[in-house]
DNA sequence: CTGAGGATTGTTAACGTGTGCATAACATGA
DNA sequence: TCATGTTATGCACACGTTAACAATCCTCAG
């Protein structure tokens, strides 16, 4: 059962096999009949064609790498599922998509052309270099989404997380808040350094110093919002506002408020980025910043898939842009307002 | 670059490239300095076999697929995560894990012996049923986790749902709780059956009779845990706990209440069911179940391999024991309780 | 000196598919 | 009638690897 080969139906079909092959790939080389012949002979023997044999004759393996900087630490599961599900929707049928965590290999060596037809890099951290020149020195076709990356040849599809901590900074400022810490993402991530410098930007644009006490480093993570937000509630002189680098952390934040008496929005406003699932729905409902993993996932799937099968595509780069969605995390201190 | 084949090996080293294959395969066969002398010639050119002549002649496609019932309706990022986790801590270097929703599928074409040495399907739905009857038809190495099923050769990994929903019930009733109402899960989903009898098991081993009046509807997911809660706050006989079968819906009423000016656990009591992520963090923490998703996903991943080598496992079906994880979310009615 | 047998290596075919080139049948046009 | 072109098909080989079988060399007992 499901051995049935080419040779096989062009047994069958009174036929070579070569005959079959060109039928049942539409080559325009033969007679519509008998296509159509071997075609209902293919169907009824309910042939498969054997992958492992197309793969070492044409040169292709027909999977796909979904590669992440690390399955273990730090990437939020709301992160990979919209990133998985961004690319599977792009991919569907033809393609097996493999998903792995780059600090899962010891060494690259199982990386190369004939095992992977192309590459989708969710990059999270600097961390990735080494990984991202390996399979662009073997020239497999490569995206890189998340993370900012200057290298020749390599496509490059990046969130403005600059410009998405700018206006959630802007929002604070507006609300009348004047004194808003920040709780760093995790050391080394570019992403943690584009947010603070969108921070520090929308400060100064309004005439703000920023204060070093408030900043907090944090690791992207429940546990360390928790314990930034702890430290924050101890400064003798505390903030109105507080920026958290992820939603996550903001979470943790909020519970650290709620374990020192104080009510989030009302004795104190927290501000996450990332919008994962569940920000919606805890309360106070989160005000914060979208990222479109999503969206990008799904565009670089669709480059990487138009790279493979060389066909043409308008902007190698681009910027996804965030969004600002307000919730109910976030007080407004001036009068009259709503 | 990086197609170096045992051919060209085999001319450098002076040998036929059937020893090469035996060296670099390490057989007894050949002479250990030959063999040395190989390596250190395949090493220092980089060499990496081609997966896709050794799939073609060994018959083996060095690919596991992990499927869910869906990556769109119904699949939480949480679960995701530590059904891939689990797989992927086991597999490490040697095969190719590839993702999908079955739902993904328009036909199982692409699903045989040849493409997939083996199958792990992480089932939430009766809807699976055709997918795993038309793998194990095709005698593709198959390991089912999280539903129970009844089929020969198909090895089972399940949680203990109904046993935890019990413990739940039941220590929502040591806590004082008399009338308890559900949100139950999923239309046709086992789980949300197993839940639900765990829950009139405990009911009626305390000698209470159920209440028809006091078991809603949900979906998994916070929207629907939402709405549940809203009609159950709308009852006349309201009552002081609720068992939510996910964490997921759980929040949605924890939400439901405070907009109804409820506070939980102080008016109301609120369980769930799955131990997501960010049930620890959030006010109050949840006081749920935890299914061991991670733990057998990696039994079933070692299982998965051992039976594609033919290697000898004990147990080919398990349960495995879920855990009462208390928390905040539930408060005692007894008096002189802590 | 010879034959047996172990150790090591080589020859050749096979896995299932796609493709360059040859071939055959037939039609076309001068 | 013959040269030429068009259409449909087959032959033979290639892809990179493993494996059954054959071959060679060497050792050692009789």
């Amino acid at each position: 059962m499901s051995d049935v080969t080419i040779k096989d139906i062009a047994r069958m079909a009174g036929v070579s096999h070569t005959t079959v092959s060109r039928a049942l790939n539409d080559s325009p080389l033969i007679n519509p009949e008998t296509k159509e012949r071997i075609k209902s002979i293919a169907g009824s023997l309910n042939y498969t064609p054997n992958y492992s044999a197309k793969s070492l004759v044409l040169d292709r393996s027909y999977n796909l790498g979904l590669f992440f900087t690390t399955l273990h630490q730090g990437t939020s599961s709301g992160f990979l599922y919209a990133a998985l599900r961004g690319v599977n929707d792009v991919i569907k049928d033809g393609y097996n998509l493999i998903v792995r965590g780059i600090d899962d290999y010891k060494s690259f060596h199982h990386v190369n052309r004939k095992s992977f037809d192309g590459i989708i890099v969710m990059s999270q951290s600097a961390a990735d270099q080494p990984f991202i020149e390996y399979a662009s020195q073997r020239s497999i076709p490569l995206i890189v989404l998340n993370r900012q990356i200057e290298m020749e040849g390599v496509w490059n599809l990046i969130p403005d997380d600059q410009s998405g901590a700018y206006r959630m900074t802007e929002y604070l400022l507006q609300c009348g808040h004047r004194r808003i810490a920040i709780i760093e993402g995790k050391r080394g991530f570019k992403s943690s350094h584009a947010r603070k410098e969108g921070y520090l930007e929308a400060l100064r644009s309004a005439g703000i110093e920023p204060e070093e006490e408030l900043f907090i480093r944090g690791e992207y993570d429940f546990e360390s919002g928790y314990r930034a937000m702890m430290r924050i509630l101890e400064l003798a002189a505390r903030p109105s506002a507080v920026f958290c680098s992820s939603d996550d952390m903001a979470l943790g934040a909020v519970k650290a408020a709620a374990e020192r008496g104080l009510r989030v929005p009302d004795d104190i406003s927290v501000a996450g980025f990332d919008d994962t699932l569940y920000s919606a729905f805890i309360t106070p409902a989160l005000t914060t910043v979208r990222r479109p993993i999503e969206e990008m996932s799904r565009a670089g799937a669709e480059r990487l898939v138009a790279l493979i099968e060389k066909r043409h595509v308008e902007d190698h780069n681009r910027m996804f842009r965030t969004e600002l969605v307000i919730r109910d995390s976030v007080k407004s201190l001036l009068e009259g307002d709503e």
